[in-house]
DNA sequence: TAGATACGTCAATATGGCTGCCCCATCTTC
DNA sequence: GAAGATGGGGCAGCCATATTGACGTATCTA
C-alpha cells in the first residue's frame, strides 16, 4: 500500500520533470502545458470544459491562456453552435510545440512500457482507472473515445 | 501512450485530493503532508535524507519543518554518530495525524486495487518503477526495504 | 422580456517552490 | 591543532499557481 502511493509520487513528479526545462524555454510552467495538451487532444474544446477537466478555477485557467495567447500557442475562435463559447485551438507554433513536449513524455513512458511489458501496462491502466472518483469517470472516458 | 499519461494525471491528482480536507483543518498543505509521510515512514531520518526524497531545496524544506514542529506534530534530536544532524521523528500526535490521513489514501488506493486484481497491481507498480530515472532509483528501493 | 449560461476581469490572498548569500557547529583530514 | 568539508539554519526577494468573491457583458432559452 505504501509502496504504491510512493511509487505514484516518484513516477508522476518525474515524468512531469521531463518536460520542465522545454516549458522554461517559453517562460511557461506546468499549468501551460496543461492546458496545452487538453486542446491537442480535443480541438474546438470549450472554455467550460477545460476548466471540467482541469478542475482549476476560471480565473486560474484565464491567466494561463492570456499566456497561451500572447505567445500565439493558442488561438481561440467564436462558438458556432453557440456564439457565447470560445473555442480553443492550437496554432501551428503551438501545435509543433506540444508535440515537442510530449515527445519528451512519450520517450519516458515508452521505455517504462517496455521494460514492465504489456501486460504490466494494462494493469497499471486499471489500477488508476479505479482512482479516479465516479462523478469524474464519465469526463475522462468521454477523452477516451477519441483516441 | 496519451492514455496513461491521462490516466497518471487524473489518478495522481484525485488521489492527493482525498486528504487536503484532513490537512486543511490543520492549515497544512500537501507539502506539509510529504515530509509527514516520509518521517513516518523512516523514523530518524535526516534533513539531507529528507531533501534527497523531496528533491526540494533546504529553504523549502526548512518552512514546512518549522511548521510541522510549531503544531508539535514533528520533533527532532540531536544526531548520536554525528552531533550535527538532525533526526526526524513523529510526535504522537504527528503519529495520529499522519494515520490519519494515510488512511484515506489506503481507502482510494485499496477500492482501486481491489477492482484491478492482484496481477494489475503488480503491473502498476512496474510501469511507475520504470517511470523513475536511474539516478533516484537507488533511493526509492531504499526506501522499500524495511517496508 | 426575464432569467440562465458562457466568458472575462478586478482585487486580495495563500502556498510552495526558487536563487543567492551568509552563518554556526561539528566532523575529518592533514 | 588548524583547515576544510559537511549538516543544518536563516534572511531577502522572487515566481508560479492556485484560491475566493464580486461584478460585467454577450448570448441563448423559455
Amino acid at each position: 500500500m505504501r509502496r504504491g502511493v510512493e511509487l505514484l509520487f516518484f513516477g508522476y513528479t518525474r515524468l512531469t520533470r521531463a518536460i520542465d526545462d522545454g516549458l522554461a524555454e517559453h517562460g511557461l510552467g506546468r499549468a501551460h502545458h496543461r492546458a496545452l495538451y487538453f486542446i491537442a487532444r480535443q480541438p474546438d474544446l470549450t472554455i467550460s470544459e477545460l476548466l471540467k477537466i482541469l478542475a482549476i478555477t476560471k480565473q486560474s485557467l484565464g491567466r494561463v491562456l492570456t499566456d497561451l495567447a500572447e505567445r500565439e500557442l493558442v488561438e481561440t475562435r467564436t462558438g458556432v453552435v453557440d456564439r457565447r463559447q470560445k473555442l480553443l485551438r492550437l496554432t501551428a507554433e503551438g501545435a509543433r510545440f506540444e508535440a515537442q513536449l510530449f515527445d519528451a513524455l512519450r520517450t519516458s513512458l515508452a521505455s517504462a512500457y517496455a521494460a514492465a511489458g504489456q501486460e504490466s501496462v494494462t494493469g497499471f491502466w486499471r489500477v488508476l482507472e479505479g482512482l479516479i472518483p465516479a462523478e469524474d469517470k464519465a469526463m475522462v472516458i468521454a477523452l477516451q473515445k477519441d483516441i
